[in-house]
DNA sequence: ACGTTCTCAGCAATCGATTTCAATAGACGC
DNA sequence: GCGTCTATTGAAATCGATTGCTGAGAACGT
């Protein structure tokens, strides 16, 4: 395997002009001829390790995410691969199974210096997490909530915003018996879309009710039928917003198999307006919160940190925007 | 920042013991005890690039494949994951969006050595990447198509078995103008479906008829709709098998809006198994491919090959499996 | 013609571990 | 009591790059 003496050796120069001209630091234009071309003839690549050890820097950067089966984070990986990318940077992807353990495994894995930044998107910043997030070896843009303490990048959705919109748009609508099919209200967005779902009743003038709050296992598509389920056999409301389009599909699910139309007998909201969302049958009106965008953001804010990382952290919003489709009864 | 060189002489002893310790090394007790005390007491944690660089391993292995999201892969991530993490191994993902130079260039990177192994999820291998993969610089399990010359390990799904299967299942339900929904051709799984497709029509007796062949620009939702669009213009198949579940269900929301029932009108056959095919409505029936199996068969096999790289290479076959739900036809 | 500045290349230190090799000390057999 | 063997340990080399410093020579101004 060649190393960087070995290019050195048969361009006929000292290591370090090697170096030079393989970092594209400037150089006489001879010397730099002579050792790209030698580098070409032996098939010279630098090793990462030897490279990383020295100069500090790995030219990598991670994402965790909660679920890589979610497709809003599959959206969100793309964003950042490709702004990764364009950058020269590589991308390391973790799963934490949403585990606060392994999110706090990753922010400490840091010390090892493997990568050089960590987008970190979490459904929920314990009190550890937000301590660990304070002593980061790396920098680390959050996607989600914010810190209180704000002394790390954020990008968040306005969920609750968005939520709100969902109420309100289904209300205009004509419903006034609206439930909440909520995800984990121990997380971020549990807590927000709950907020906003209330905030909605509220400026329609709606009585909150809770048995038409039901709350699922997870965020996702089975426990989302459960709960529906669950939220059928007591309650008859003649819209559901839920927490996102997830849970709209599980729910969907079992409103077909208790033989009730949507949009006819039960109009119903999603949020995320993820891919599939727009296949449904009906077609899912949903909440888009800017998945690729914040995404797209985040990556630039860790980029942006790693180069200089002093300066005021920063926190940036991006507004939801409400996607109206079949499913909450608007003729086509 | 504590090097072992700070644990070292906080424990009074050379960094050659400290190192010893730290790595799991016959030691004397006392020392062992007073090397892992500093090493708690000042939080040291070891440089990954100065170990890499000195032991040549990098305890990472790399996983590409070609979208992240579609279902069949991130349920590979799991697995992979699942065996990697229980092992004291670090993943990296790679979303290469199936384009052959992506593929190539991960097996090129190789050569930076950042990572120890990588599993290539690949649709298509080019004889660019049969001959890179011949030359590349660390061990790398292919999950796919087999190379001819067979000098990588491979673990494959049997898809065309799997699809004979498909179709006989429908046949033996009465059907006898079965189409085939399949994703590009010029890909492995493309050639094999097709291929187990005419088997199937061949041992139930069935004419073959081009018409009622239809290749969708990708193995994903949308294009699947657009496929079934236009066969569904020109044939008036009563049973569709579809190389996968994604263009199944995009075939769904195609017979769909045709006002065509599933499975009366036309029964409905997919592949892959992911979760999602359990929730559509109807519920789709399916060919399993084990890709969770695969993913786990391929993880292990890289990492037995990285322990010791030399060793016949091996070909591993995964058997595929008919899961019967509602949209072929047989009652609930 | 001479001092000053600038460009470029090389020497050598350095990053933080692992690993080889030799030295030491104690255990043991006879 | 002496030679041999074994268990530990430390010194130093090494992995393969980057980078601070130094000096040689060219370019330039007066």
């Amino acid at each position: 395997m060649p190393t960087l003496s070995t290019v050195a050796r048969l361009a006929n120069v000292s290591v370090a002009s090697a170096s030079r001209v393989l970092n594209g630091i400037r150089t006489n234009p001879a010397t730099l001829a002579r050792v790209t071309e030698a580098a070409e003839a032996v098939g010279y690549v630098p090793n990462q390790a030897a490279r990383t050890l020295r100069s500090r820097r790995t030219g990598q950067i991670a994402f965790a995410m909660p679920d890589v089966a979610n497709p809003v984070y599959t959206t969100m990986v793309g964003s950042i691969q490709e702004v990764a990318r364009a950058r020269g940077w590589r991308l390391m992807l973790h799963s934490t199974g949403a585990e606060p353990e392994d999110e706090l495994a990753m922010l400490r894995d840091l010390k090892h210096r493997y990568v050089d930044g960590l987008i970190l998107a979490s459904l929920h910043l314990t009190p550890e997490i937000v301590a660990e997030l304070a002593r980061a070896a790396a920098p680390v843009v959050v996607i989600g909530g914010a810190t209180k303490d704000g002394c790390t990048d954020t990008v968040r959705a306005n969920s609750r915003k968005g939520a709100g919109d969902a109420v309100r748009h289904l209300c205009a609508l004509g419903r006034d018996r609206i439930a909440l099919l909520n995800g984990p209200t121990h997380t971020t967005p549990g807590v927000a879309r709950r907020l906003g779902y209330l905030d909605g009743l509220r400026s329609c003038g709606l009585e909150r009710r809770d048995s038409l709050i039901e709350v699922a296992t997870d965020f996702m598509i089975e426990p989302g039928r459960r709960a529906a389920e669950l939220l059928l056999a007591r309650e008859r409301p003649d819209a559901i917003f839920c927490a996102n389009d997830l849970l709209a599909i599980g729910a969907l699910s079992a409103l077909r198999d208790a033989g009730l139309d949507v949009p006819t007998d039960v109009a119903l909201v999603g949020m995320d307006n993820i891919p599939l969302s727009a296949l449904t049958w009906p077609s899912l009106t949903t909440v888009d919160l800017g998945s690729a965008e914040r995404a797209r953001i985040a990556a630039e804010l860790l980029l942006e940190r790693i180069e200089s990382p002093e300066g005021e952290t920063r926190l940036v919003g991006v507004e939801p925007r409400l996607v109206v489709r079949a499913s909450s009864g608007v003729p086509a």
